[in-house]
DNA sequence: CTGAACTTTCAGTAATTATTGAAAGTTAAT
DNA sequence: ATTAACTTTCAATAATTACTGAAAGTTCAG
């Protein structure tokens, strides 16, 4: 397969991938872009590669900063920003992984701890409570497992999850 | 709080959750719906409480059965369908971990592999492989992880995933 | 200061995704 | 075979979300 299909067939998947896990497409583009670049892109390098306006790439790169993922660089002598993806995936995976923790798990735990409080003995109110308090122990759960990995290394995961998973 | 209020809180909040992780917020709260409610709802029941649509509701029934989380059933004498979720949450994660892994995890490690044949030695491409390959080694990784997740039972998560957690 | 080079914002518009509701389809009792 | 009870489909429409591009804002060299 040629290099700019390839390129380009990684950058749809990309894309795909992205809008399926509520990430715009737009933004996990651009992101796969500066994932295989080498060298530091200028916003207008991104436009033109993937076909978008000034607007949206501004946009969408600035979300890219606000996860950590994307950090702008400068060139002596030029004025424009030019940005650049860490490369590290697990770097990447674990700041995603913090960001989606903080804003969409725990707010939930929030939730569900404050509904655990309702009164009542009816059958209905009895299997609210139940389902209540067992979302909220799972997700708690999962939810520092989800911080362990976060904090962890590498090193961390290949000498612990690994291992269990074998 | 008074139970109406705590149980429409319940249903939105699942829904906002639900359309974060890319699946439709009816979906989510039909789920939810059944998951607090001790019988088994007919498609009216739904319909009425959500205050949606009869294609509505029966399009999203029809994608909760194919998850494999809600199921169909019938009241002696009548020949509406009823609908019951399964209340256990470990079953219902492993079978949407187990979709998910299927529908979405298992056609990119395909295409990544496909990409990392890409022939060339320039600075690109190097890159190029380099990202392919550490993606797809992450999630080969990450893959083998929620398989064992989805083949396992509640007790092992505790003997195991818990135990590293500490 | 001034103005050129660049970035950001945002109202308008386009694209996508979800929902409705009525018609077509199915099932089963009589 | 008919029909009433029920489910499914799908074209039309609504709601949501993403994108554009030009105008406003910022920065900084001269």
């Amino acid at each position: 397969m040629e290099f700019k299909e390839s390129k380009e067939k990684f950058i749809q998947s990309w894309g795909v991938l992205g809008s399926s896990w509520g990430i715009n497409r737009t933004m996990a583009q651009i992101h796969a872009l500066l994932l295989i670049s080498p060298e530091i892109l200028s916003t207008e390098e991104i436009m033109s590669e993937l076909q978008i306006s000034r607007g949206n790439a501004n946009m969408n790169i600035r979300a890219l900063m606000d996860w950590g993922i994307v950090t702008k660089h400068f060139k002596t002598g030029e004025r424009k920003d030019f940005f650049f993806a860490d490369k590290d995936i697990w770097e990447i995976a674990r700041k995603i992984t913090k960001e989606r923790s903080k804003r969409e798990i725990e707010p939930v735990i929030r939730i569900l701890n404050e509904l655990k409080g309702v009164e009542g003995e009816s059958a209905e109110i009895k299997q609210f409570k139940q389902t209540v308090g067992d979302l909220e122990s799972f997700t708690s759960k999962l939810n520092s497992v989800v911080d362990k990995f976060v904090k962890s290394d590498e090193h961390w995961f290949y000498k612990n999850l690994l291992k269990i998973v074998k």
